[in-house]
DNA sequence: GGCTCTAACTTTGTCGGACAAAGGGACAGC
DNA sequence: GCTGTCCCTTTGTCCGACAAAGTTAGAGCC
């Protein structure tokens, strides 16, 4: 017969744990703002009754998760979690459990399909304004790989973001930042690339200003076809993504 | 007229962030493999020429993008970093965002779809039978909403995880963790709302067996469906997710 | 020999204090 | 009004210390 449940689970967390919980749970539960001070270090030292170096500990736990950032002057403030700065965590997760290209082939098409076609539904004359914009970089760099391919990665978050569905942006970062690396090789190696990569964007903002549905979902599908093609050519769908890649991700997670 | 770049920026950063960096680089590389031990602070104070505050400062970085963790006996060793633990951080973002419910649903109803279709093509044995298992033990606990909104959120993580494509499981998670709360509010308040949500899993599990792809995506669609007309009769699917809802994510995280 | 129990030893979590560098603010001087 | 200087605060880092918990090694017992 179970003896009955006289004591709670008594919750035994380090203290720097502790710290960071309890300035979480304020910032989650909206009593502090995104932008509102922290206060110093020798502030939480008094009010949390433990020392600096433990307030230190928890402040950076707290400062990796993006709830809380320093300013210029390094004063401590709330604010809200960049998406980009989160899903660079992902990114490298993908990369050390070694998923395959295949995998984020095939993820990316469903999301990316379903970018585009919230974009033909929802996009704003901002939206179009800034894919325009990028369209015409995208032009100007079209012989240089890596420019491109930065262009291109910028070119879907903006079409993702034209859709106006935050959920949406957020779930295809992790994959579209581990495609950005492989983007630049191919136009490096395929003649045609360049051209092709920036004649489907064209079509695609086309496709949005028609709220033209097929043609963006159309266009979606071949623009990523055409990035497989390109990286059959150089190596297998199957094998995993590699380290290497990492070395983007994480230069462009402390931009 | 621009200068000349004589110089190249200066990486200046603290030296807990340095530490941490260099270990990371070291465990991407693949130089560090998951499991391998790191070595003890005072090994790492040698090491880095630093003192243990600095390093227990960088420790705590990675501790938290899951990168190292300690074992038992609180030993720091390098670990594949868990997706639940990521992906319930960008949850956390979402909610800050304040993302609506509509957001959610739609990204939902892609990630979904996508997922069985993925599972009715991938789905092994193994993966029937532990999608088996959880409608068992949905049927029993199909008068205990809390109880049956665990499940059902396992079912959908399992319907991922037939798809046998990572990145999807990945992508879908932060949306999925918020839904959660839902559930179980919406079960308690539809009073078919029970039976109906173990019915469209047992219609999924059989499309999956079948590899019957138009039935997976019509009864994904009618799940989602189902949710959101419960949903609709309690709130609006415009208001934003609630800080509350967080409360739930923050629990699990622990886990 | 294999087992248990105990006594060092190690490691972590926390503490207190210390100091240099950088930033912010007030204040005088132009 | 602008500039330069001095002072105070804050952060990043260091040092040394100690209790609690875990580990290891060895003594003692079967």
């Amino acid at each position: 017969m179970p003896i009955s449940p006289l004591f709670r689970p008594i919750d035994v967390a380090p203290a720097y744990q502790k710290v960071a919980d309890a300035i979480e749970r304020e910032i989650v539960n909206g009593r502090i703002k995104p932008g509102d001070p922290i206060g110093t270090e020798h502030d939480l030292v008094r009010q949390f009754g433990v020392n600096r170096s433990t307030i230190r500990e928890g402040i950076r736990v707290l400062e990796e998760g993006g709830l809380i950032s320093r300013d210029s002057s390094r004063r401590l403030h709330a604010c809200l979690p960049r998406y980009s700065k989160l899903t660079s965590r992902l990114s490298r997760a993908l990369v050390l459990h070694e998923v395959t290209f295949r995998e984020l082939y095939e993820a990316s098409m469903t999301l990316e399909v379903a970018s585009i076609e919230g974009a033909v539904e929802q996009a704003s004359e901002e939206n179009l304004a800034e894919l325009t914009d990028n369209l015409a970089r995208s032009e100007a760099v079209v012989g240089d790989p890596a420019m491109l391919a930065e262009c291109d990665a910028e070119f879907h978050v903006l079409v993702a973001k034209a859709s106006q569905n935050r959920v949406l942006q957020l779930a295809r970062e992790p994959a579209a930042q581990l495609f950005y690396p492989t983007t630049e090789m191919i136009v490096t190696g395929v003649a045609e690339g360049g051209p092709r990569l920036v004649a489907a964007h064209r079509h695609l903002i086309d496709a949005i200003r028609r709220r033209d549905r097929e043609a963006g979902v159309l266009w979606t599908r071949r623009h990523l076809q055409d990035w497989r093609r390109g990286f059959e050519k150089i190596a297998s769908l199957d094998r995993s993504v590699e380290h290497m890649y990492m070395e983007h991700a994480q230069a462009a997670r402390r931009r």
